[in-house]
DNA sequence: CGGGATCCGATCTGATACTG
DNA sequence: CAGTATCAGATCGGATCCCG
């Protein structure tokens, strides 16, 4: 109620949460090499359910992270693809990326030898 | 119950999960000066309940992203700290935070394009 | 001071069904 | 094909009370 309010004024707080969404990186990761449509997303991202990939499309799309094409078939086509402003934000993702596959080992053991102590 | 499993394959959907809590982020960015104590936390990130604040710690703690040292005083002392590899997820996650604060003009003025379109 | 335990309403999700 | 609508179940988050 007064959070989206509260939101406006920090620009990071902002985009965390639409990072926060880890589908909306996945995605975003996916549009990354072409452009791709909705069941053919549906299809790679495991696990994704058709409601939440078309909540998570239309933020994106919303946040100019992601464009969408319409094309007048039959039965019709819509084609999903990254922005130029989506695919710098893509690049930063990617370092985030390389941390996480660069310390994965160490979380690992950290939360091992946690999970000990704790017994 | 099968996510937990699945997790483990995706190093950056894990890391991910951790930095979609996005009090996490804060936190992280919160210890990068000097160590902080649990109630002085609670008070500098405006909004957040000591029950969450509690939760993000442990997992941070976990991870070994942050570290907890407990004072003997009267009444006790509990001060947090970031560790080494904590620093370096803040770094990366610094990198985001630049994204947002040189885009938000952009992203907002796309929404707004967006919204005025919806209707 | 630094939390844990509990209650409870708000939110999110998945599954299913339907449409242009 | 590309979604929207709906409903029931799970999860989350805040508020409150309590303890060492």
């Amino acid at each position: 109620m007064e959070y989206d309010a509260y939101i406006q004024t920090c620009p990071t707080r902002m985009v965390l949460d639409r990072l926060a969404d880890k589908w909306a990186v996945l995605v975003l990761g996916r549009l990354d090499d072409k452009p791709v449509r909705f069941n053919q997303l549906k299809r790679e991202i495991d696990g994704i359910s058709q409601k939440v990939l078309s909540q998570v499309l239309k933020k994106l799309e919303r946040d100019g992270l992601v464009s969408r094409a319409v094309f007048a078939t039959v039965p019709v086509t819509v084609e999903y693809a990254i922005t130029p402003l989506g695919r710098t934000l893509s690049a930063t993702v990617d370092a985030l990326r390389r941390w996480a596959e660069d310390n994965i080992e160490t979380v690992l053991a950290a939360q091992q030898k946690y999970d000990r102590a704790a017994v």
